[in-house]
DNA sequence: GACTGAGTTGAGAAAATATTCAATTATCTA
DNA sequence: TAGATAATTGAATATTTTCTCAACTCAGTC
């Protein structure tokens, strides 16, 4: 840790000409500034859509869900991935717990349909892939 | 597989009061052409640009870099990160692969700054994080 | 040209995640 | 209410991913 701040010192007296021990507080209270949001709740959350959305299973649902624009029964999304009926279920948990997909009971078949959340980011990630 | 199928025509029939085999074939094109877009290359670059983010590391460090709006060296990100500078080094690596951020090397300092995809997708997820 | 410091690379251990099997709940129907 | 079907849950295994250590490259300096 010692080293790490010695060579941030190095870096500042290289950039600015000098470095005071008070330049470099400065600059490591702006690096901790940029950071600080990082640790809350909201980035906790948004953690936890990256890795809901970050798997071949998962993403392709999502992904047929949006493409679909309606809600589709569990029995349809069967035919769309290639996991068991298990698997299956444990992937659209998940996307539920990270607000991506919301379900809804209909006698003995359970239906799921994307939400904002999930069009919202499907749309901008097509779209900074698409542009390069 | 058969059983599967099964069980989609059951859910057809329940929805439309019958089910002849041609319904269901054709039930089963439609959703095969939702899922159609899965597995090509661009699909494939989305799913990776997700699992590069998908980690506390690689996403505190692109949070860092575009709340910051301009290169940093790896020396100011290791003030950030809690990882060894072999750590921080891989996963800067990983995150220009996924076309996150970009590097310039000036003399023996390296610098990374945020691309737009970058910015793009922290910022829609920052939005649709905060309005829940 | 050897030396020091900045950063990267590859390999292996450690940690986290995905997938399946078996058991279970809930709903419909006979 | 007993049986059959839709879907979920928990636990165990299998696969991926992350991180660190050690060795290395590249640039500047003595």
């Amino acid at each position: 840790m010692a080293q790490a701040t010695d060579r941030l010192q190095r870096y500042l007296e290289d950039e600015l000409g000098e470095c005071r021990s008070e330049d470099l507080e400065c600059r490591l209270d702006e690096l901790d500034a940029l950071g600080e949001t990082f640790g809350t709740a909201r980035v906790e959350t948004e953690l936890d859509v990256l890795s809901a959305l970050a798997n071949e299973t998962r993403y392709a649902l999502v992904r047929v869900l949006v493409a679909a624009g309606e809600e589709l029964c569990v029995c349809e999304l069967n035919a769309v991935v290639d996991v068991s009926e298990s698997g299956l279920s444990h992937a659209l948990s998940n996307l539920v717990d990270a607000g991506l997909v919301d379900s809804r009971k209909d006698g003995r078949w359970k239906k799921y349909r994307a939400t904002n959340r999930a069009v919202a980011l499907v749309t901008v990630l097509e779209g900074s892939v698409s542009d390069e």
